[in-house]
DNA sequence: TTTCATATGGGGGAAAACCCCCATGCAAAG
DNA sequence: CTTTGCATGGGGGTTTTCCCCCATATGAAA
């Protein structure tokens, strides 16, 4: 028997969620919670084998609590749920003994992998999101990013902005009294660098870092 | 019987929420979807009574999906999900005939209240919802006119969306099987209705009031 | 009934974006 | 001292955007 605690501070979701992992056999599901402290609270007088909560959650979100479970030694292992992939919490979560990261866009049959292999003490990710992991361990330091816009130099950021905001490349080089091409040449470096490659991915990206809007 | 198709860009929420409501008797799952272009294909196939759906979604979200099945005289009643509560979206939901808006914090029970509600022609809104939608109704005028995206048909918004998510012209022109050139002429009308006319201005116009991210 | 908005389609062309190739100078890091 | 990243600049080419011109069909509104 795998015995669960479910988190999310969205109560469709978690009922919905529960209902799923109810039709495994031998899953059994002790609580539920909707934020971190609650998680806490539960997992410390329930002893669930497996702790599957979502990511982005109130008062204590889902990397905080697994966090706080590992230092307040409570053995359950951790499977976290998330809306988007990102290197940076993914990173964290394995830090803090996370056993998976699924997204929220996986398949059910995902979930109830990973759950599985959380209760054995295997470890699970989203095949996108292992892939990328991968890559991360053969060339460690290279971007220790918490943040993608820490890669761009001050001047590709500076014209990043005025792209965003809707200028041409040669209204820019007009501002900035240089070249036409080099503000080409920044710009193909942006888009290689951050991996965007259409000039609407820059302007939500850049709406995203907050450099306009 | 109620027959549902439910939609959801997240497919394990998609399957969380199937095998909520596959709890209930008289409910039957005819199929699933992840974002409205799915929706409308399996629904003027299969002709469900009740649309459960999120509300954000890509390609076409819950609202312009809304929009479109009713201007298909698609008979189905629409259940909006929806991560937050946001007036202008209730509003618009509302008028193109949705039945129900529930959101993701919801006890199950309600998104189930909601199904039932839908089925019989009734509408149901989260508490929450139908509290501010009610003082809305006492002042009427002072809103609804200014808001620049009412201005666009659906066609028009459904293309914005497209374009905001970067596909260019072309992509845009293979997804909805039309000329390349209907696109720019959308494009192009959009730019003239909206007074941008540059790509840029268009993506922070769609990420402002909401069409993407 | 005529007009208007919507949605569809096409030709053509200038500007912008996007994709290679190439280079120089400087400063920091190995 | 060489490499690497940053910033600068150019040549050349394809694709995409953006701007005109043109048109047809439908359904709603005046």
């Amino acid at each position: 028997m795998i015995h669960i605690i479910i988190a999310d501070d969205h109560a469709i979701v978690r009922s919905g969620i529960r209902a799923l992992l109810e039709k495994v056999e031998e899953v059994h599901i002790l609580g539920v919670a909707a934020d971190g402290e609650e998680v806490i609270q539960l997992a410390e007088k329930l002893m669930p084998d497996v702790i599957v909560m979502d990511i982005m959650m109130p008062r204590l979100n889902g990397i905080q609590t697994a966090e706080k479970l590992r230092a307040m030694k409570i053995p359950s292992r951790v499977v976290l749920l998330s809306m988007y992939f990102d290197e940076v919490l993914v990173h964290q979560a394995l830090q803090y003994g996370v056993k998976g990261y699924v997204l929220k866009t996986s398949l059910s049959e995902e979930l109830i992998r990973a759950v599985r292999a959380a209760f054995r003490g295997d470890s699970y990710l989203s095949e996108m999101v292992s892939g990328v992991m991968v890559k991360r361990l053969n060339n460690p330091q290279e971007m220790d990013s918490n943040d993608p816009l820490s890669t761009l130099s001050p001047r590709e950021k500076e014209i990043l902005k005025l792209i965003a905001e809707g200028h041409t490349s040669s209204e820019i080089a007009g501002m900035l009294f240089i070249s036409e091409k080099t503000i080409e040449k920044h710009r193909a470096h942006l888009m290689e660098k951050l991996d965007i490659h259409r000039l609407a991915g820059l302007v939500r990206f850049a709406i995203k870092h907050r450099l306009i809007d």
